[in-house]
DNA sequence: AAGACGAAAGTGGTTGA
DNA sequence: TCAACAACTTTCGTCTT
């Protein structure tokens, strides 16, 4: 990447034209601190000269080539000392050799069978890092989810479960955690694995691993799709305010983040006169046009709005 | 013609007996 | 394990701009 110091670049913003465009590199996001623009989300460690507003539009630029599958666990990593004492010709071996070998083959076993653990790891890591990659998730998110999916193996949760479900449901825990908006719908498609068969791995490291994961922000949402529909700094501050102040008042507990945060944008837009159509929003936020007119009436009812559409 | 609205029925997941 | 339940979706008819 450049060398520019960490947070900040030579960008200029091509909303606002501001120079003050900066990394965060907590969201994996570049953006401009001046009108809020998310200028490119999901930044890889290699270069991405291109932009991406989520992860569809990455999909279609990204380069072709279909995701590399781990097919055979174990390919190409396991090692095998045959017993007999013999060199590549057939020729007998010199007793001091035979020796060495034996006490080979004792440790290799020996190793063998302390990394079956090692093995698994080998694999999921691996795999952790390609959908991590894919969702441009910066290191430190990898690491916190290579570290949780560690703790997964040593208290055996991953039997009778797949490999990658289990990575996926990790890095799910880790960015709510942490606070990055990546939904179960991406992380789904970049993984392979059914949303459901996720949500099932994750709930039970959730549990078994006792890790309390707060329910997600809905505002943390906002910037993400406030971009995708090209609206300003302005809009997303309204949506937050708004979320706030919902959240404070009767509640917004039970109903999911995307859909909260999609009505807040829906009536920010309007009331900053950049007016989004509600199918607009919802296949941006991946929810209905109906569930925005539910949590939109909730909203302006429990909110007082007086807001006319 | 397009957008907004809301009713009704269906779906998949959670929860508690 | 099953049934009740809430959130959300799909579909569709109607109203508004």
């Amino acid at each position: 990447m450049s060398k520019t110091a960490p947070g900040s670049t030579t960008t200029k913003c091509p909303e606002c034209k501001s120079k003050r465009v900066v990394r965060d590199y907590e969201k994996g996001e570049l953006l401009c601190s001046s009108c809020g623009l998310i200028i490119a989300e999901n930044i890889h460690d290699m270069g991405p000269e291109w932009r991406a507003f989520d992860a569809e539009q990455k999909e279609k630029k990204a380069r072709g080539g279909a995701p590399i599958k781990y097919m055979r666990p174990n390919k190409g990593l396991v090692t095998e000392i045959d017993q007999y004492n013999r060199d590549i010709r057939g020729g007998k071996i010199s007793p001091k050799k035979q020796a060495q070998l034996y006490r080979m083959r004792k440790w290799h076993k020996r190793v063998s069978i302390a990394t079956s653990m090692e093995r698994n790891l080998v694999i999921a890591l691996a795999e952790l890092d390609r959908v991590a990659s894919s969702l441009g998730l910066p290191e430190n998110i990898k690491e916190s989810a290579a570290l949780l999916y560690r703790k997964a193996v040593k208290e055996e949760l991953i039997r009778g479960r797949l490999i990658e479900s289990v990575v996926a449901a990790v890095i799910y825990a880790i960015c709510r955690l942490q606070g990055i908006p990546r939904t179960l719908d991406e992380i789904s498609r970049v993984s392979g694995i059914e949303k459901k068969e996720i949500g099932r791995a994750y709930r039970f490291i959730k549990t078994e691993l006792k890790v309390d994961v707060p329910l997600t922000d809905p505002a943390q949402y906002v910037p993400k799709f406030a971009t995708a529909l090209r609206l300003g700094g302005e809009v997303q501050e309204e949506a937050v305010k708004l979320i706030k102040k919902a959240l404070r008042k009767g509640l917004i507990s039970g109903r999911g983040p995307t859909g909260v945060a999609a009505a807040a944008l829906y009536i920010a837009s309007a009331m900053h006169g950049e007016k989004k159509t509600q199918k607009e929003v919802a296949d941006v936020a991946g929810v209905t046009e109906v569930t925005i007119r539910n949590r939109y009436r909730e909203l302006k009812k429990e909110l007082g709005l007086k807001v006319n559409l």
